[in-house]
RNA sequence: GUGCCCGUAGCUCAAUCGGAUAGAGCACCAGCCUUCUAAGCUGGGGGUUACAGGUUCGAUUCCUGUCGGGCACGCCA
């Protein structure tokens, strides 16, 4: 774990408020003290609104509470002035010099500058992404990486000892329909022609991957094509196959030709396309800890556990030749299927045997981002874990919209089932990787984003991903051209900087700590992402209005160890968005 | 039809889980480069927070209803 030392403000306030606090109320009484930055200069720096939350309890008017509490107030060498506010507002005025001598703490602290214990490292682990190996990953699958991968580092800042996993849904019916629809192709190439599932995979990579089998094997898995269409009605044999129970008869007669080469194939094509979307993510920015295989849960005996767990609590029953899960007891619109009647287990159920190993693998909190689409499995998951006797607010599912693309003004047309979807790889290709991770994370992950193609690829003030970028870029430039070392202005003395501009950019920056924190607490990744416009603003204005390379060295000085400050936190919050920081432009 | 999410400036979105005069960017209008990167800056207009009620010191936020949009309602994953 890195380490960080530097004061917080905030966290100082709330202990002032909380001693003062104790004079008017009974000690066992507790009080959330809420603090917030305020909008406007006038009203200070921070905010409380405890005095109107005591009226009530302590049958008072606000804003006497509020006189009180200011005079109970401990003293304190960061605080300025408190005032009482509108209907019974205290507003804290944070001393100048604190905000001048803070900048030292972020030239100290560099890269671990925004850190903090809010997590004490507890033990919290982060499911995204767990697209299906059956094909590349598009740009749906992209903002739940960028999501997840940025929720993970500020999370990892904000002091959880975080886990990145990926679940490889390497055990399920379209695993199968993957590897017939790659067999189907490999025949093709072998002059046999069966006409080809329409709701088997059509897309271009399921041809390749035939292609290498070939290419490597020739005709060795050429076995008895003319047995494939047993059991099929004499319609499949001229027509296409386009129902599910076809397509399962396929797979079922494509087993028993193929015996062990049917391993083989559902191998090959799960190695190429789980090689294939690890590298993609790879360079995406996206990296993963554990990579958990669904089929270990069934080899490792988990679901059959998990299952006999849930029968000896008596939360299941037989229907129909199936097992059911009662979920409609723990609030599920119906009651599920977790072993279906010809005795396979359904998704559901390797699913609820992963989340109970999660827990047993120790994790206190357990983050899974997930598809929009996928809201109504919640009630169902969470009803499991409880029904097993966890603790189903340990479970945090954070959902995302989908991603809607936009050229020249107009949406771009996506289709999985033709196989005409545009892929994440392509999307990277066209706008590259900073524009699309920021732009991913730019509006809240439970919001429909629309993601302009045009704008993410200009090279212009309109583009919010350059605007940042070029903000640091431009104090690379000032600094390099003033050729001194960073770590000498730690000792700048700062007091010069009293303009309005710079002390509001001074508390901008005191704010980094604070921002990262309750983007970890809301699991909201947008959060950093405005904050960091908000700052590149602020700078560019700055920058327009002020010279930082004056004769005066001492102003000179105390300029730059500011914008040397900027820099950092720039650099520090592109960083945990995936986004790179670059000197030149 | 039932459940969940959403509705904020012309457009795309914020608003620190109920706080002060609802904020940015784009677009539009008017300005700023012989000076550290104009991929930048300054100023201006723009709102009954979909609508109607309710809860209280105080509502974009919480509750009810209406309208409009999205998603989900498999022994698929």
């Amino acid at each position: 774990m890195t380490s960080f030392d530097y004061p917080n403000f905030k966290a100082h306030f709330i202990e002032l408020l909380c001693e003062s606090a104790k004079t008017l109320i009974a000690s066992g009484d507790a009080v959330q003290i809420e603090l917030v930055r305020t909008k406007q200069a006038n009203h200070g720096d921070y905010s409380c609104n405890l005095a109107m939350q005591l009226a009530k309890p302590l049958h008072k008017n606000p804003r006497e509470i509020a006189s009180l509490l200011i005079n109970a107030l401990p003293t304190s060498p960061y605080l300025d002035k408190v005032e009482v506010a509108g209907a019974g507002f205290i507003n804290l005025f944070l001393k100048s010099s604190a905000k001048q001598q803070f900048l030292r703490h972020i030239l100290q602290n560099k890269e671990t500058f925004g850190h903090s214990d809010f997590g004490q490292a507890k033990k919290i682990q982060v499911e995204f992404v767990s697209a299906n190996p059956t094909g590349p990953l598009h740009v749906g699958h992209g903002r739940g990486a960028a999501i997840g991968a940025s929720l993970s580092s500020i999370l990892a800042a904000a002091g959880f000892n975080v886990s990145r996993e990926f679940y490889v849904n390497d055990a399920g019916r379209q695993m199968d329909i993957l590897t017939l629809s790659t067999w189907l192709r490999y025949l093709e190439l072998n002059n046999v022609h069966i006409l080809f599932p329409l709701n088997a995979y059509q897309g271009e990579y399921v041809k390749t991957m035939a292609r290498q089998i070939h290419q490597a094997h020739a005709q060795r898995y050429v076995h008895q094509p003319e047995l494939l269409l047993n059991g099929l009605p004499e319609i499949a044999q001229e027509a296409a196959v386009d129902t599910d129970e076809q397509l399962d008869q396929l797979i079922a007669n494509a087993k028993k030709v193929l015996g062990q080469d049917y391993v083989y194939i559902h191998n090959f094509v799960l190695t190429e396309q789980l090689g294939d979307c690890r590298n993609d993510l790879m360079e995406f920015g996206v990296e993963f800890d554990t990579w958990f295989s669904e089929q270990s849960l069934f080899d490792n005996g988990l679901v059959a556990h998990a299952i006999e767990l849930l029968k000896k609590k008596h939360y299941l029953y037989q229907q129909d030749g199936a097992t059911w899960f009662r979920s409609t007891d723990f609030g599920d619109e119906k009651d599920r299927v977790v072993q279906r009647e010809n005795g396979q287990f359904t998704y559901f159920a390797s699913d609820i045997a992963y989340h109970f190993n999660k827990f047993e693998r120790g994790f206190e909190q357990v983050i899974n981002i997930w598809g929009a689409d996928h809201h109504g499995y919640i009630p169902r998951v969470k009803g499991a874990l409880q029904a097993l006797g966890l603790d189903p607010h340990k479970l945090e599912i954070a959902l995302v919209q989908f991603a809607v693309l936009y050229r020249a003004g107009k949406k771009a047309p996506m289709s999985t089932r033709s196989g005409e979807f545009v892929t994440l790889r392509e999307l990277r290709q066209e706008v590259g990787k900073d524009a699309a991770r920021f732009f991913y994370v730019m509006r809240k992950s439970d919001q429909h984003l629309d993601f302009d193609l045009d704008l993410a690829k200009s090279q212009s003030n309109d583009n919010p991903v350059y605007y940042v970028q070029y903000a640091h870029a431009r104090v690379s430039s000032v600094l390099a051209q003033w050729d001194g070392e960073v770590d000498d202005l730690i000792v700048a003395d700062t007091v010069v900087l009293t303009s309005p501009v710079e002390l509001g950019l001074l508390q901008k920056l005191i704010d980094f700590p604070d921002i990262v924190e309750m983007a970890a607490k809301e699991f909201s990744p947008h959060v950093v992402a405005f904050y960091l416009r908000e700052l590149a603003s602020e700078f560019h204005s700055y920058y327009n209005s002020t010279r930082f390379l004056v004769p005066e060295i001492p102003i000179q000085h105390a300029r730059l160890a500011l914008i040397a400050s900027i820099r950092q936190i720039l650099k520090n919050g592109l960083t945990l968005l995936g986004v790179n920081a670059p000197d030149k432009m």
